[in-house]
DNA sequence: AGCCTATCGGAAATCGATTTCCCAATGTGC
DNA sequence: GCACATTGGGAAATCGATTTCCGATAGGCT
C-alpha cells in the first residue's frame, strides 16, 4: 500500500486540496507551504495513484497502438515502428498500450473507446478502405482521436500517415526502364488492397510514361498464404514466350524467395534477370546480390503518427492530419543493364 | 461522455450496486433482474470506465514491458518478442504497456511502481548482474511482481526467463570441432556482460572437452559502437602466424559483416574460413552463404515471461519463476570441413 | 406460531486524486 | 475608516465503479 495524498495530508497537517495544488503547480499556495509539501512528498516517496488521477482528470496519458492485422505478419515492421513511437510518446509523457489481437474486432475497438483506457489510438494496418472509413466514423462518434497507419484515406477528413507507394513503384520501374528493360514483370499482392493498387498504379504509370504497352501477362498476383506460390509463378514467368528481363516484387520477402529460385534454376541475377523488392527490410541488404528496393521509413511514419495524434488529443479541434511521406529508391546489385536489349 | 453505471441505474430504476453485481456475475441477483441489466447494458452500449474500475479494484490488468537498454539496439528482438507477448497477455485480459526510455532510470521504475500503473513488469535487457539484483530488491520492496528477460540471475530467488547460452556456444563450437577445426576464433561482446561470459564459457568448455588448448590470441572483443572495428579485427585474425580456420561471432550482425569483409578480401566462405553467428536473426538465413547460427526462440521466451508473470500476479505467493530455455543449432552453408586439416 | 436462514436489492462507504466553492486574512484605493 | 479585490487554505463535491452492510421478504424447520 503506497503513500496516498491522505497520508501526506495527515503527516503535514495540510488539507488534501492544498497539497494537490502545490504538487500540480497551481496558484494560491504560498511558496513556503509549497516547499514543505514538495519536500514531504519526496521524503515519503509519494507518487499519485494513476487510477485515481485518471478517473478525476478523465484522461490517461496513454495512447493505443491497435493492430488490426494478424500481428505476426507485420512483425518485421513493428521493430522499426515501435522504438520511435514509444520514445516520442514518452517525451510527451504518454505511454503506448499495445492491442495486438484486433483482427476484425470492431466491437473490441468500440469498448476500448467507451472504457476510456486510452486518450487516442493509432490504427495500424487497417483493413480495406470502406471498412477504414466506417471505423473512422465509429471512432469519431465515440470521440476518440485516431490516426491510421500506414494507409491513406483519400477524399475524407480522416487522419493518416502513409508512404507514397505510387511514387515508389514508379521510381523503381523508371530505374529498370533506364537500365534498358522493356519486359518488366510485376508480382502484386492483392490481399493488401489499396497499397497494392498504389504500387500497381505507379508501375503502370511509369510504363505509360515511357511508351511501353502494359502487358497483362507480365502481372501476376501473389498469395502470402501459399508458400509454394513463388516457385510456380517464377517458373511461369520463365515459360512465357518472351519472358521478362526484370521483375518487380510487391515486397522484399517475395523478391528474396525469387532470388533463391533463380539460383536453383541457374538464372543469374542480374545478368539474366533483374529483381527488385519493396520495403527495404533489413534482410534485403544482405542477400547475394543485395536487393534493389524502395525504402519507406517506417520509423519516421511511426513518429509522425504519434506527433499527429498528440496534436489531435491536445487541440480538440485540430485540423485532420494527413501525411504522405516520400520513399527512397535504393539501388543495389540485384538490378542491372538489360543485356538482351 | 459515455454511458455510466449511474445512467443505467436511472434508466432501469435499479440501484448501482445491483447492476454491478449483475454485470460481474456475483450472487444475490435474481435471474430476471440480471437479464434486464445485461440487456440494458448491451442496448445502451455500457462499458465500465477503466479508470474507475482500476481505482476501486486496485489493479489495472496491464503489464509493463520495461526496456532498460537503448531500445533501438534491441529492435531486432522486439519484432519477435512483442507479438507473442501481447497475444498471450490479451488472452488473459491483460494488455502490454511499453516503457521504452528506461535506460538507467531507476527512479522512473520506482515511480511506475508507486503509481500502480501496471500490475507487474517484465524487465527486458536489464543491466549487469549487480544492478539487476538491486533492481529486483527495489521491485520486491514496492510489491511489484516482476520477471527479467532474457537474463538469468543465478543464486537468487529472482524470476527470469533466459536462453542457455553456455549450451549454445558449446554446441556451436562442437559443431566446428566435428568439422575438423582446431584453430577456432571467437569474437565476444563484453558490453553485454553475463551473456558474453556465458557464450565464452561454452566456447571454452567445448575446446577443453576436445582437448584443444585455449589460445587467447584467438579471442577478441568487439565493440558495437565502433563500426570499423569489424574490418580491423578480421584483418588481425588473418595476419596471425597461424590464422583461425573458423570464427565464432557473438551475434549474427557481426558475422554478417565479417562475411562481406571475407568477400572483399578474397577469402572464400566456408572453403577458406568457416563463419558462425549467433541469435538466428532473419537476415542470417538469406546471406550467401547462409549463416550457421544458434537460434534462441525469443518469441517463446516472451510468451513464457508473460505466463510466468501472470502467475506471480495472480498467486501472490507463487514460487519464483526461473526458466532457461534450450537453444537450437542451425547448420547452414557458412561452416564447412576444415580443408587445411 | 416462532425462529432461522437464504435470497434479493438498496444505501452508503470506499478507492485516491482533482476541482470547486467558500471563508478568513490581508492589502488597496478612495 | 470603509468598500473591495486578492491571496491562502480548507471543506466538500466529484470522477465511476465495487464492495460492504443492512433491511425486507420468503421459505424451511421445530
Amino acid at each position: 500500500m503506497p503513500v496516498t495524498i491522505e497520508d501526506l495530508s495527515r503527516e503535514l497537517g495540510i488539507s488534501r486540496s492544498t497539497i494537490s495544488k502545490a504538487l500540480n503547480d497551481r496558484p494560491y499556495v504560498s511558496p513556503d507551504t509549497k516547499a514543505r509539501v514538495l519536500r514531504a512528498a519526496r521524503d515519503l516517496g509519494y507518487q499519485p495513484s494513476a487510477a485515481a488521477r485518471n478517473l478525476r482528470r478523465q484522461r490517461t496519458n496513454k495512447i493505443g497502438l491497435v493492430v488490426t492485422y494478424p500481428i505476426h505478419r507485420v512483425s518485421d515492421f513493428l521493430s522499426e515502428l515501435i522504438p520511435g513511437m514509444a520514445t516520442v510518446a514518452e517525451e510527451a509523457e504518454y505511454n503506448l498500450i499495445l492491442y495486438a489481437s484486433m483482427v476484425g474486432r470492431v466491437e473490441r475497438i468500440q469498448s476500448l473507446c467507451r472504457s476510456r483506457e486510452v486518450d487516442g489510438v493509432i490504427i495500424a494496418w487497417p483493413p480495406r478502405l470502406s471498412e477504414t472509413v466506417a471505423l473512422s466514423q465509429l471512432l469519431t462518434d465515440e470521440d476518440m482521436p485516431h490516426i491510421f497507419l500506414p494507409r491513406r484515406v483519400p477524399h475524407t477528413a480522416v487522419s493518416y500517415v502513409a508512404a507514397n507507394h505510387v511514387q515508389g513503384a514508379r521510381q523503381l520501374t523508371q530505374h529498370l526502364i533506364a537500365l534498358g528493360h522493356r519486359r518488366i514483370g510485376f508480382e502484386r499482392l492483392p490481399e493488401v488492397y489499396e497499397t497494392d493498387d498504389d504500387r500497381h498504379a505507379g508501375y503502370a504509370q511509369a510504363l505509360r510514361e515511357a511508351g511501353i504497352p502494359y502487358d497483362a501477362s507480365l502481372v501476376v498476383s501473389a498469395d502470402s498464404q501459399d508458400a509454394d506460390y513463388e516457385r510456380r509463378s517464377f517458373d511461369a514467368f520463365q515459360a512465357l514466350g518472351e519472358p521478362p528481363t526484370a521483375i518487380l516484387f510487391f515486397t522484399d520477402p517475395l523478391a528474396i524467395r525469387a532470388l533463391s529460385h533463380a539460383k536453383a534454376r541457374g538464372v543469374r541475377v542480374p545478368q539474366d534477370l533483374s529483381i527488385a523488392g519493396y520495403d527495404g527490410i533489413p534482410s534485403s541488404g544482405v542477400t547475394e546480390p543485395a536487393l534493389t528496393t524502395i525504402r519507406q521509413s517506417t520509423s519516421e511514419m511511426g513518429v509522425l503518427a504519434v506527433e499527429s495524434l498528440l496534436k489531435l488529443i491536445t487541440a480538440g479541434n485540430a485540423a485532420p492530419q494527413q501525411h504522405i511521406l516520400p520513399v527512397e529508391l535504393i539501388v543495389r546489385g540485384s538490378t542491372g543493364l538489360n543485356v538482351r536489349a
